[in-house]
DNA sequence: TCGGTTCAGAGTATT
DNA sequence: TCTGAACCGA
């Protein structure tokens, strides 16, 4: 045993030298007498057990793909209560998504003989409802508060620029809530945000109004969770100190994905006495365009003094084929704490690349190899294709479709989300709060009931000039369409009042009916399916009920206590359910590589490695961009088990056109050894040989691309889809011809020189074939 | 108020 | 090419 635990407060170079180690030898040693003794420490290794039993301090594990970090996360959470060092009250668990957040409260109850009540297991937005629901006077705000999802908040903001006369082409709604977001996720308010033009002062005004519209109408986004919360523990001495009292241990998963805000929330956590357990892996950092900062890793070893640094570098994923490719690629980015992966399971296949000649036959080709390894005794479920872009998806999709094999795509409409579903929530919050006017006006008119875009228009004037809600100003309004709008308030008044002593399942069905809802779905062609789903909500709100109890828990000692109704409105906020029906089903998955993250497959395909398209086009200018696309192929790579697929294709459809692609520079930066071209000869195009280590002058020979692309012959033995040479930019591929004689331009994709327009009679392009 | 037409825009995404 | 949103006529 060559190195001792760290001593408390020891220095962070030390332990940035620990963290550039070779971590086996490096270990700390009081893992070790206890080890033995307590089974949940079986079958963990050296570095995994030492995470676990490491002594209460802040601490940073550095975990790779598959080493096992939600194990050691869930295992020392199981370890830490086992032998004493916590109670379940003192531990707070953070995770970025619903489904980990279940699996960091599921495995350790599995692993321990005590129930885990009291122990504070969430996302940082769950985690902040609870925490505002407890304190919503504190906080300022109603107790029965709902939460405006993305969408709610688009439509909100919506309202803000149009009742400030702003012009929606140069405030577009989306931007501006966007930048709202952005500025909260920096924890600034809108007196805190720089100015430094007419336009930028312009969006903190409709910042600031759309915190006093939040405010009137007693609703909070997304990112205000995180910021009241914020803003509450940092206000509030008494507050923060019993919450940092309480809680001895953080723990965090993900933690290469939080932004600035929930880095600062931790922070506000920990209080002297706390040890603050980070898991990340800053190689799976892909979520930088969404507010997500790395470097947050790097401030918390510093500002938390962390005294330990963890690499997990076993894998028990992969084989090493596929590890080799994953490392290589990797290695490629400079901006990194260093880690590499290994495995026992030995060399396995080797990484197939593939080289189609259009995205169809790339559809095509997978399709074929799929059949293949399911008649091998693949499951279906077991084959992913990881795409870049969802546009990506529908040329597979229409592949599989004709074939008729199951799949599933992930991504898309959530159950919450969809448009019945969000209707008959907005029924249901305008029970719990008549002044939500975000809902007011999704269902006013809906079904309709005679209240026009033009009665809307004049009640939101009156609603503006007494400074009241929609609902509160109907009475301002005469004629014909006050009397409407009266009979809607009545209707509402008359939920209320009939919700009454009601179970939350009858409160649901009552409105569905009520509300005109379930009639007009009955008469709608295609409400058959909408009729369903409103039933399967009333399944998921008796679900709510039973299983989770709504949430409450004694210890929070909550000031009072929150209907069943506003606890599923709130639920329905924070976990907009899944997205396909059956998921369980034999299928092959589809999915982006971002919602590929955390999953594993035996068998997966990247598809479309193309230039422009992967790494994508928007990310090229900066270095950074360009590291966070490598990370993002990382995490593609990392994903397969047994067998990893990489492919890519010369032509594209892309908006309507075709688009004549360059193989991404990611597989320059692969182990050949660890490749296998499997591209039928015929189809390689001339570049493929050119671009290797040889250079690019010597192009061998290639056969010539397919009938289609020799449409756009041109002068100069230039034409759309050839494969040309230039001194300076070398490879690249014409992508359009313009004019003629000395005019005659041509768009020439250089991949990693980018696209380029070059002058026939200037520039000296040599057809490469 | 609805339904058809026109137009712009098209990266990744959890809560 | 395809989608979603805005717009206009009946």
């Amino acid at each position: 045993m060559s190195r001792q635990p760290r001593p408390e407060g020891a220095g962070r170079c030390a332990s940035l030298e620990w963290a550039m180690h070779p971590s086996s030898d490096a270990l700390p040693a009081a893992a070790a007498p206890q080890a033995a003794a307590n089974p949940l420490l079986r079958n963990l290794n050296p570095e995994q057990r030492a995470a676990v039993t490491l002594a209460p301090r802040h601490a940073l594990i550095l975990a790779g793909a598959g080493s096992g970090k939600t194990r050691v996360l869930t295992t020392r959470i199981a370890w830490l209560i086992t032998t004493g060092q916590v109670s379940p009250g003192g531990v707070l668990a953070v995770t970025f998504t619903n489904k980990a957040a279940r699996e960091m409260l599921a495995r350790p109850s599995a692993m321990l003989p005590v129930p885990v009540r009291g122990m504070w297991v969430g996302t940082f937005h769950g985690l902040c409802n609870r925490f505002l629901r407890i304190h919503w006077k504190r906080a300022a705000l109603p107790q029965g508060f709902q939460i405006l999802d993305a969408q709610d908040q688009q439509a909100a903001v919506k309202r803000v620029v149009k009742a400030m006369n702003l012009d929606e082409e140069r405030y577009p709604p989306k931007q501006v809530a966007w930048f709202i977001a952005g500025e909260k996720e920096e924890g600034r308010r809108p007196k805190d945000v720089e100015v430094r033009d007419e336009h930028a002062r312009r969006l903190v005004e409709v910042y600031q109004a759309y915190e006093d519209q939040c405010q009137r109408e007693g609703v909070v986004d997304f990112a205000e969770l995180l910021l009241r919360s914020y803003e509450l523990m940092r206000d509030d001495a008494l507050l923060r100190e019993h919450y940092q009292r309480r809680f001895a241990h953080i723990l965090v998963d993900e933690f290469q994905d939080t932004n600035r805000l929930q880095y600062r929330w931790l922070k506000m956590f920990a209080g002297p006495g706390s040890a603050t357990f980070a898991v990340g892996d800053d190689d799976q950092s892909i979520y930088a365009f969404r507010g997500a900062q790395v470097g947050n890793m790097a401030d918390f070893e510093r500002e938390f003094a962390v005294g330990t640094v963890i690499k997990l570098e076993q894998n028990y994923r992969s084989t090493s084929n596929v590890l080799d490719a994953a490392n290589a690629l990797i290695s490629h980015n400079v901006r990194r704490l260093g880690k590499n992966l290994r495995t026992d399971a030995g060399a396995g296949q080797p990484v197939r690349v593939m080289e189609a000649t259009s995205d169809f036959a790339e559809a095509q080709w997978f399709v074929d190899e799929a059949k293949q390894l399911h008649r091998d005794g693949t499951p279906l479920a077991e084959i992913a294709v990881l795409y870049r872009s969802n546009a990506q998806s529908r040329v597979i999709e229409s592949a599989l479709f004709n074939a008729g094999i199951a799949y599933r795509v992930y991504g898309g409409l959530r159950f919450f989300e969809r448009a019945e579903i969000k209707h008959a929530l907005a029924y249901l919050r305008l029970i719990e709060n008549a002044d939500d006017d975000t809902s007011f006006l999704r269902v006013v008119n809906f079904p309709a009931r005679g209240i026009g875009a033009r009665t809307i228009e004049q009640l939101q004037d009156a609603a503006r000039a007494s400074a009241t809600s929609l609902h509160a100003s109907a009475d301002a309004l005469a004629g014909k369409a006050g009397a409407n709008l009266r009979a809607f308030g009545a209707l509402l008044a008359a939920m209320r009042a009939a919700s009454a002593g009601l179970t939350l399942r009858e409160i649901i069905e009552h409105v569905v009916e009520a509300s005109g809802l379930a009639d007009y779905y009955r008469t709608e062609k295609e409400g058959q399916d909408r009729l369903e789903n409103l039933a399967e909500l009333v399944n998921a709100a008796e679900a709510f009920v039973t299983q989770e109890g709504f949430g409450r828990d004694p210890a929070d000692d909550a000031e009072e206590v929150l209907s069943p109704l506003a606890a599923f409105l709130a639920h329905a906020a924070l976990e907009a359910g899944d997205n396909q029906a059956n998921a369980g089903a034999d299928a092959i998955q589809l999915m982006t590589v971002h919602s590929a993250k955390g999953l594993e497959f035996d068998c997966v395909f990247v598809t479309g490695l193309e230039e422009g398209l992967f790494p994508h086009e928007n990310s090229l200018e900066s270095r950074d961009g360009l590291e966070e696309e490598r990370r993002l192929m990382y995490v593609a790579i990392t994903r397969a088990r047994k067998r990893l697929y990489l492919s890519f294709s010369q032509t594209r459809m892309l908006h309507g056109h075709t688009r004549y692609a360059i193989r991404s520079r990611f597989f320059d930066e692969l182990p050949e050894h660890a490749l296998r071209w499997i591209t039928p000869k015929g189809q390689r195009s001339a570049y493929r040989e050119a671009w290797g280590r040889a250079g690019v002058a010597a192009a061998a020979a290639g056969p010539s691309p397919e009938p289609s692309f020799r449409r756009g012959e041109a002068a100069h033995g230039i034409r759309t889809g050839r494969n040309v040479f230039h001194d300076k930019f070398g490879e690249g591929v014409v992508v359009t011809l313009e004019g003629s004689g000395s005019d005659a331009r041509a768009q020439v994709n250089f991949g990693r020189h980018g696209m380029k327009w070059l002058a026939l009679a200037v520039a000296k392009l040599t057809p490469v074939e």
